[in-house]
RNA sequence: CGGGGUAUAGCGCAGUUGGUAGCGCGCCACGUUCGGGACGUGGAGGUCGGAAGUUCGAAUCUUCUUGCCCCGACCA
């Protein structure tokens, strides 16, 4: 704890902050094979939660789940154009199917054993899936197919960042198939806003919803959906997106139908896709320099009770006390711990639950036995008030609902408060440096935004959805713009 | 794949002109403690990334090699 806090948070040791923090609360630790991240039992409960809570959400918007293989055919990759091209060069390629001892001891690949045709590990399961829902489709009545696959995949990055950027990552793949462009493009901008709700609702975290440009658009697709969240350090980060795909894997795959008026057609899809990198955003969007800050609808545990006692026999007085709580926080569906273990000290346990980010704190003394009271502490402020256990259930759960409330308003003020309207390029340039999003008016052309990305390192995030679009004339250029799009620089 | 670092105990580090291995944290035992990361005493743990060379002698000098980190290109 000393460490972290001799971090800057907002400076150049940020990520170094990030890291240290993601190791000490016990979320993740890099693995001995490069790239790779172990996900530690706390952090996976975190995860957890949130697939519940993603998957209900899918399940309310009538989809269903599925699994396709890990293992793809290298021919399937270049089917769509575009698609090879954007994965082409991050993915693991398998190339042989045994081993054999080695005349130099240990084990060797035998260069009898190569495939014919190399498989893939999936970087994303479009062209797998394509393939499998040519065979499932041949008549307007198989349509919609609302399917969704929790996974994981392997893109081969060159640097790689705990949860932000790792060589395998978990996540959820939704892939559907539509058939009309009009409903496909309807369920690409659902699925934005279940994300978004899940973001701002459970993650606290505001995120801005809109359209990529063409060239930060996905491989593959005609549209991408995206929602773009701010950190602390003032980079952005894209939290989720959705892809409205048109006909191309349906072309590319030849997955045609025959419609009511007995014509063939190529069927309309959607992908869709959050990931573990949403453990990073959670992180990076709330946390001090005491650790961790969960909000409640995602803590695995949402209140932790520590008891302070002088020998067992107080210790006894303080678990019965305490056991009346603890099950009448339960019965209102509240995650409780009670920490009575004896090899840990009281101010260990404090400074360890606030790192692990655990909403509200409840102590329990001498003090308190005798006066009926308990100490009430709550993560997102830190604030300790003393308070008589009469009601106290009512109020920790109240309590929750406000930390959970807090988070979202204090991260929205700061992500609010860093959107700026710029004008001129020289402005830009200097705003940059400051993080956070820039609203600015640009030509609309690949040229410029590349130009924009290499003097600036910053990247159109999206032309976002609610906000002015007004036309005016490119910052750069001084052509005609159709409106101001949202830059920043991004994780 | 370019540019720069680094490699010594589980983790973080020190180790001078070459002289035979140290510190902090953590870990184990016992005792005293317990209202904000306790303290005392004792203890376990290292062929100094690997290979070769120079030398009476190498963590230290030379050459080769490998891993990792940071900055670029790539990216959910």
């Amino acid at each position: 704890m000393a460490e972290l806090k001799n971090l800057t948070k907002r400076g150049e040791n940020y990520s170094q902050w990030y890291n240290e923090l993601v190791v000490k609360a016990d979320l993740a630790e890099q693995s001995a094979v490069r790239g790779c991240m172990v996900i530690k039992p706390y952090g996976y409960a975190i995860w957890e939660k949130m697939q519940r809570q993603l998957d209900d959400m899918f399940k309310e918007t009538g989809h269903v789940n599925a699994y396709f293989p890990l293992l793809i055919p290298k021919s399937f990759l270049s089917k769509e154009a575009e698609h090879v091209e954007g994965f082409a060069k991050e993915c693991a390629v398998v190339t042989h199917y045994r081993l054999k001892n080695s005349e130099f001891g240990g084990v060797t690949v035998d260069p009898a054993a190569r495939l014919e045709e190399e498989l893939i590990i999936r970087p994303t399961s479009e062209t797998i899936i394509w393939n499998t829902y040519k065979n499932w489709i041949q008549s307007y009545r198989d349509l919609p197919i609302l399917c969704n696959q929790w996974a994981n995949v392997m893109r081969w990055e060159m640097r790689t960042r705990l949860f932000l950027r790792t060589a395998e990552f978990l996540w959820q793949e939704g892939h559907t198939a539509h058939a009309t462009k009009e409903e496909a493009e309807a369920e690409a901008v659902k699925m934005l806003n279940v994300y978004s709700t899940f973001a701002e609702k459970y993650m606290a975290m505001p995120v801005i919803k809109g359209v990529k440009s063409e060239s930060e658009k996905f491989a593959g697709a005609v549209n991408t959906y995206t929602i773009e969240a701010l950190m602390q350090d003032g980079k952005a980060l894209q939290s989720g997106t959705s892809h409205f795909l048109g006909q191309n894997f349906a072309k590319a795959f030849d997955v045609q139908f025959l419609d009511k008026e007995n014509k063939l057609s190529y069927v309309w899809a959607t992908s869709w896709g959050v990931s573990t990198r949403l453990m990073g955003a959670l992180i990076m969007s709330h946390s001090d320099d005491n650790g961790l800050v969960l909000p409640p609808a995602l803590a695995p545990i949402q209140v932790v009770i520590v008891p302070i006692y002088r020998g067992e026999e107080q210790l006894a007085q303080i678990d019965e006390k305490v056991a009346g709580i603890v099950s009448a926080l339960k019965a209102k569906g509240i995650s409780v711990k009670y920490d009575n273990a004896d090899n840990k000290r009281p101010g260990f346990k404090f400074a360890d639950y606030e790192l692990k980010g655990v909403p509200v704190r409840l102590v329990m003394g001498g003090r308190d036995l005798e006066n009926n009271t308990i100490e009430v502490m709550r993560r997102d402020t830190l604030e300790k008030e003393t308070r008589t256990c009469d009601g106290i259930v009512e109020y920790v759960e109240q309590l929750l609902a406000d930390i959970q409330n807090n988070i979202f308003e204090k991260a929205r003020k700061f992500r609010d408060e860093s959107i700026r309207e710029v004008d001129t390029y020289e402005e830009f340039k200097k705003e940059i440096e400051k993080g956070g999003f820039i609203y600015a008016h640009w030509d609309g052309t690949a040229e410029t935004e590349e130009l924009i990305k290499e003097e600036t390192k910053a990247t159109i995030r999206c032309i976002p959805e609610d906000m002015d679009a007004t036309p005016g004339v490119c910052m750069v250029t001084g052509k005609p713009s159709a409106r101001r799009v949202l830059f920043a620089r991004s994780y």
